[in-house]
DNA sequence: CATAAAGTCTATAATTTTTATAGGGTTTAT
DNA sequence: ATAAACCCTATAAAAATTATAGACTTTATG
């Protein structure tokens, strides 16, 4: 299951889709339509920001908003900076590889070389769902 | 990522497989293999055998054994079992289905749209995966 | 039939992760 | 000058996961 941060951070991206025309968004309006925490939201926005897919404008009058276009935004990438790896094992997890403990030898083991593969398919799904597909859902 | 429960489990069904010939397997044994804690692993078998995937025989000479055939055992009934959902939200999971409390209407939600989808690609790939597929590998 | 080996079961403790809050910055429109 | 709004880091609270403990039952065997 994803956690509420990615969750969270994929009504916010909705949201900011569906508003466009308005140029900026308040954290704010978004928490209340939502019902979230309003700080724990921003902190939401700000990683979101960071990794280039919001941009901000500060003080009064200021907010968020969608730098790209919701169809360059798959559900992968969200997924992957809120909330980590998305192969299920750390061992064949492209962005987040480590070793998992309690196997001796990866080359030989039969759940590495499934979960490889449930990995890649995995990730054709995420990464060809994008906002876009959200917004046209909406 | 699967829990270490899930990941202990798939390591112990494996190591069942493989030694199916041996009639039954000590819960020691499989522990000391891949150096997980006794103790922990015994819950695990035991859900396990709950679930009808095992048999045990208890007293001196006895332990564990696969009741099932590998090829009948998908990795979507381990994880459901020991992980919960493999839908990314509450509000598109088969199994345990709960409503996402900052989501107005589930049915004008594109989010939960998509989620479904990504739901049932992912159910395929994880129902055609099977204990079968692990034990091939090893 | 006593004993030791092995699984059963439930409760609780420890640890880690996730979720939430707090509060002082900085920027900017008016 | 002021208030609105995002920025940033730290910490607290809650929940989930991981691990341990211990008493109980069953069974093979000498």
């Amino acid at each position: 299951m994803l956690s509420k941060k990615t969750k969270y951070a994929l009504h916010a991206l909705t949201y900011l889709g569906k508003h466009k025309a308005e140029g900026t968004v308040l954290i704010h309006d978004i928490a209340e339509e939502h019902g979230i925490s309003h700080k724990f939201l921003e902190n939401i926005l700000l990683e979101l920001r960071k990794a280039g897919y919001l941009g901000s404008k500060k003080g009064k009058g200021g907010g968020y908003y969608l730098i790209k276009e919701p169809k360059d935004i798959p559900l992968s990438r969200v997924i992957r900076l809120l909330d980590g790896p998305i192969a299920l094992l750390p061992c064949v997890s492209l962005n987040y590889y480590e070793p998992c403990a309690e196997c001796k030898n990866e080359a030989i083991c039969g759940i590495n070389k499934v979960m490889a593969q449930v990995r890649d398919e995995t990730l054709k799904i995420l990464e060809n769902k994008t906002l876009q597909d959200i917004l046209e859902g909406e």
